[in-house]
DNA sequence: AGGGCAACCCGGACGC
DNA sequence: TGCGTCCGGGTTGCCC
């Protein structure tokens, strides 16, 4: 599922593809993803630019030139492709913005949603979101601060979007692996060297994983070479069964919150932190 | 505060 | 090929 890394990606490969144009046509297919009537959606969106596309957490902010902003949010088997009808995959979409060259396409909105914001109501949606980790402003002492407050489960207490926002399911597990540390370890339990390992291998994962285009392995557009580099650099996420590329161990698969949590016991032996 | 749990949603995978 | 069934999983909100 789209993390911040994916959306990262997304917002870098979209930044060179579309800003600046003007979007000349819309289809709403579903009427679920957005939060107005296709109507009103269409009026508000034809003739406009999109002007900058942010981040914040695992959600795109795409500005327009009237001042509004889409917000979208993947949610779970979100994804989008930018081309034309000939090279776009055949699956169903739920929204297309068409610019005068390209189209960008919007796939796999379940529960995902592409929602038309003034300034004030997208501050108020996002006002719960907890720091972004990769933000120079989150510091080691910040990120203790936060950690030692808590008494959660480590994987849990990273993929909490009000604690820390923008890691999810596959990238905790990744995070966990990289700091060594067993995710099922309550966060409280942690000593500042720990505390110093999980926040350094955050910011390495997730910086890493930005760097090769993410985990997602559709393409967002014909020949794009780097969107889903990640994936083969995956050591524990989905690989249950199969050995560790750090110790030989096997990777274990167990249930976490109701979530699936990858770990391999041999080298994420912490389970009682003192240290 | 944290854990448990249900609801949201439907394309696509899978079974026959 | 075709139809029916079921699963996945981030987020929200409520309860204890």
């Amino acid at each position: 599922m789209p993390e911040l890394p994916e959306m990262e990606n997304y917002k870098k490969l979209l930044t060179n593809k579309i800003i600046g144009k003007t979007i000349i046509d819309i289809e709403v297919n579903r009427e679920k993803s957005i939060n107005t009537s296709s109507t009103d959606f269409i009026q508000e969106l034809r003739g406009k630019q999109i002007v900058k596309i942010d981040r914040r957490a695992k959600h795109l902010i795409f500005r327009l030139s009237s001042g509004k902003n889409l917000l979208l949010h993947l949610m779970l088997g979100g994804w989008m492709y930018i081309g034309n009808d000939n090279d776009s995959p055949n699956r169903t979409k739920q929204v297309i913005l068409s610019f005068q060259d390209i189209k960008l396409y919007f796939i796999g909105l379940r529960l995902g949603y592409l929602h038309m914001l003034d300034e004030n109501d997208l501050v108020t949606k996002l006002s719960d979101l907890g720091p972004e980790p990769l933000d120079p402003s989150f510091t080691f002492e910040n990120f203790q601060d936060i950690f030692q407050s808590r008494r959660g489960k480590l994987k849990t207490t990273l993929i909490d979007q009000k604690i820390i926002s923008g890691i999810g399911n596959c990238y905790s597990d990744e995070i966990c692996f990289e700091a060594k540390i067993k995710p099922t370890i309550t966060v409280n339990s942690l000593g500042k060297d720990r505390l110093f390992s999980l926040y350094n291998s955050i910011q390495t994962v997730l910086r890493n994983a930005i760097s090769l285009g993410g985990y997602m392995e559709e393409p967002l557009y014909l020949g794009d070479q780097l969107t889903g580099g990640y994936n083969s650099h995956l050591l524990v996420y989905d690989r249950e069964g199969k050995e560790c590329r750090r110790c030989g161990g096997t990777i274990v698969k167990i249930e976490l919150s109701f979530r699936k949590c990858f770990y391999c016991p041999d080298c994420q032996k912490v389970d009682i932190g003192l240290i």
